[in-house]
DNA sequence: TCTGGGGTCCTAGGACCC
DNA sequence: TCTGGGGTCCTAGGACCC
């Protein structure tokens, strides 16, 4: 077994929209985009042909959830918003979002990469890292391997694989060569590979710190890499700044995670059109019932019961707001989560038009087992 | 051109306890 | 009586990711 630790990181390509060319194998070579809504489907004609809507047809608030390589070669991206994409490419098919059929076949990715190496870790719905150290083969025939079980489970979707020393490097690498490409890294490649590249392309270097980064002339990882750890500390704080240092240099021995317990679950919906607290109050009420009882049905299939229940709160204006409440003991149902809420929503004020509204539950234990943790709360000692 | 929904993790102040 | 420091919990907000 070869003591280098070599983790792989398999990325689906444009997953949402190649799982919906598998459905409807006419808009291959299209630009097309996924983000409608379920009246957005596409009709049958009475010849048997399909009619698709158009992006210019939307409207309402979404966001793309992503876009074929032709439509981002038109300039849209996932995480526009609709009404937006809709200007740049009018033209371009408009696909509601199936989550069903995305889950379907997320499941084929995974499995076929668990055949390879059974060591995963969920990252998403397309994404995943998988511990592949203790393979006898290169890592070049890993990597191929791993494509062609995926294309051979999901009946011909292709994704990208990076393997490398650790998980940092294994998802840049994995972006290197998209789509349906492979790319190796190792220490060596650092200088030559990694350091050319945008410090966004880092995993947890976001807008904020990209913005502030290059505001202190850093565009580039070798740009963080020559900087002092001191000086980094100085101008992101400790902990960050000793984590840019980290990564700049290649540095990461998070493992790979089979398992996670959740940490939290929540619901939440934007309206249509923003409401208001006294003139929709029937409206707003009937949503928040809602959200409460699809929160209280997911920790139920899940088998959780929660401690802290929350909601959330999106103005007109974006500002967003969160209260949340611990309570004496855990509980899933809806009435009672409903009604933690409701008091949590009582310490909010509702003066402004409310876009988006939301319930959260987190504090998660089993029912039954241990739930206050290995605290001494569940022995009676009193007898001592 | 106004910005989804589901998450994870971190920070920071105040309460409270030792 | 005053002071200090550490640890943990609670709450709110925010950055970031897919």
């Amino acid at each position: 077994m070869p003591d280098q630790k070599r983790i792989a990181h398999i990325d689906m390509d444009a997953f949402f929209a190649s799982c919906e060319l598998s459905v409807y194998p006419e808009l291959r070579g299209l630009p097309m985009v996924v983000g409608g809504r379920r009246s957005d489907s596409p009709r049958f004609r009475p010849d048997g042909t399909r009619d698709f809507v158009r992006l210019r047809e939307y409207v309402g608030r979404g966001v793309l959830t992503t876009a074929t390589y032709e439509a981002r070669a038109l300039g849209v991206h996932s995480a526009m918003p609709t009404m937006k994409a809709a200007k740049i490419a009018p033209d371009a098919i408009l696909l509601p979002v199936s989550f069903d059929l995305y889950r379907k076949y997320s499941r084929l990715f995974k499995e076929a990469v668990r055949s390879v190496s059974p060591v995963v870790q969920d990252i998403g719905i397309d994404e995943v890292y998988a511990d592949v150290s203790f393979l006898e083969e290169e890592s070049e025939a890993i990597a191929r391997r791993l494509k062609s079980a995926v294309v051979e489970a999901t009946g011909g979707l292709t994704c990208s694989v990076g393997i490398a020393p650790n998980k940092l490097l294994a998802k840049l690498s994995s972006d290197m060569q998209k789509p349906d490409g492979f790319t190796i890294l190792t220490m060596e490649d650092l200088p030559t590979k990694v350091w050319p590249l945008a410090a966004s392309k880092v995993n947890g270097i976001g807008p904020k710190a990209s913005a502030k980064l290059s505001s202190l002339g850093i565009t580039t990882i070798g740009d963080v890499a020559i900087r002092e750890k001191v000086w980094l500390e100085e101008n992101f704080g400790r902990n960050y700044g000793a984590w840019l240092h980290q990564v700049s240099h290649g540095l990461d021995d998070r493992p790979v995670v089979t398992y996670r317990k959740p940490v939290v679950m929540s619901r939440e919906t934007t309206f249509e059109r923003n409401l208001r607290a006294v003139h929709d109050r029937e409206e707003l009420g009937a949503t928040f019932t809602r959200l409460c009882d699809q929160v209280a049905t997911d920790l139920e299939r899940k088998g959780y019961i929660a401690r802290k229940i929350g909601i959330k709160i999106r103005f007109d204006d974006f500002r967003t707001v969160t209260r949340d409440i611990t309570l004496p003991t855990p509980l899933s149902e809806a009435k009672a989560i409903r009604h933690a809420a409701g008091q949590c929503l009582k310490r909010v004020d509702l003066s402004r038009p409310i876009r988006l509204l939301g319930v959260k539950v987190s504090g998660l234990v089993r029912p039954g087992k241990d739930d206050q943790g290995d605290g001494p709360t569940q022995f009676d000692l009193t007898f001592l």
